[in-house]
DNA sequence: CCGGGGACTACACACAGGTGTAGTATCCTG
DNA sequence: CAGGATACTACACCTGTGTGTAGTCCCCGG
């Protein structure tokens, strides 16, 4: 169940903005994206959009707003349901607001948020596993929030990599595929990842050159 | 051997517009950067901004240029060895500029420069493999990219999930030790994932409302 | 009928910031 | 010692854009 946004004509101007808003603010940030070129896109004048939500300050709470209760509906409609592997995918048109959210610092409680029902999960999983994990659930969940959510925020590089777009629906079915392939399937045996951990472990300070071995795409060497 | 910002004062004004200008686009984006405030934060005037590199555009394509430049060199000083689990952690100082630049849609070379080492990765990696994997290499390579760019784009978000600051020592350690774990241990079992693959097979458009099952945080329902 | 308030528009204002120009100092070259 | 190029500054200009103000239309309660 994605987000649908309906027609233009069904929604009231001040929801059209909103949304207008949006999608700009998404798919331009919040500076580039003009009120003038929201209020055309919504059909209105640029006066309304100021008499409607007070500055472009109020116009981005108030997207931030909706976003939060839009997020939150999705959450207690999939409420006990297993987790995506996606999540970015459910917002729909929302998607890049919330990306450009995230990374404008606007999106911070939603991060929370998944960050809590992924440490829950977590948690649950750890019970069941033979080795203790050496960092906590909450840890984990974050920076397992952090690449999930990165998939959606370089969306566009993605789907050029992939040579698929992502927005569309084959896109996102091969998305899922890779997904399920790459988390079925460990980077690192558990040797591999002992090693690594003794390494760091032996290197006093940070600035020690040996990169702990483990097979990811790399930019260079370890700091 | 992270990149090394030498004192402003050995540099040349050049060189510090430059790295003004590549920490302002970096913290702000560029919209929100002036070259004002470049110009300050280098010691210069805002003219002469404008002499060396013509204009606020010209100056963005210096800064891409040199993070080119400078991420290709690490990469040969790193050629052959191991991949790096937190590719960005390498850039120190340019860290955010790349993140930015990601969004922005400028480094798209490096991100393409990156899944094809990832996917050189998996080729060798999926011939000792028992099963096959039902998606190419490079398609989960440009999707695990993704996974590891977002951390360092994420970077605020995460350092408050954890509880510790990604940019300090203690926080890239711990982030290396939950990145060792997370790839060591799979989300999913291969039941699993095969379970959902055979389930996303069966809903023959991508409108049916089956999330297949999988462990990560979530935003909501699949789309 | 009518008074008021909300929705909505048009237009003017102010200012930030990118760009252009002129001028000065400094250094290299013949 | 020219003399020109390059590094660098100060300042004027102008567009874009957020914001403020006044006014119109329309619905609704009394």
């Amino acid at each position: 169940m994605a987000v649908t946004t309906a027609d233009p004509e069904d929604l009231t101007a001040r929801a059209r903005i909103r949304d207008a808003a949006m999608a700009q603010f998404g798919e331009h940030g919040f500076e580039r994206a003009t009120i003038r070129g929201i209020a055309v896109a919504a059909g209105v004048s640029s006066g309304l959009v100021r008499h409607h939500f007070g500055s472009k300050q109020g116009l981005l709470e108030a997207c931030d707003a909706h976003l939060v209760k839009t997020v939150r509906r999705l959450n207690s409609q999939a409420a006990g349901g297993a987790p995506d592997l996606n999540p970015l995918a459910a917002l729909g048109p929302y998607q890049a607001y919330l990306a450009r959210s995230l990374i404008e610092g606007g999106a911070a409680p939603l991060f929370d948020e998944m960050v809590a029902l992924g440490e829950g999960w977590l948690a649950d999983a750890d019970r069941s596993r033979p080795d203790p994990p050496d960092v906590g659930p909450r840890v984990r969940s974050a920076v397992i929030a952090a690449m999930a959510l990165g998939i959606g925020i370089l969306r566009r590089h993605v789907s050029r990599g992939m040579g698929a777009d992502l927005s569309g629906p084959e896109g996102e079915r091969l998305l899922m595929r890779a997904l399920l392939d790459i988390h079925s399937h460990p980077l690192l045996s558990l040797e591999e990842a002992a090693a690594a951990r003794e390494a760091l472990d032996r290197t006093p300070s940070p600035a020690g050159p040996a990169t702990p071995r483990g097979p990811a795409p790399t930019q260079g060497g370890s700091r």
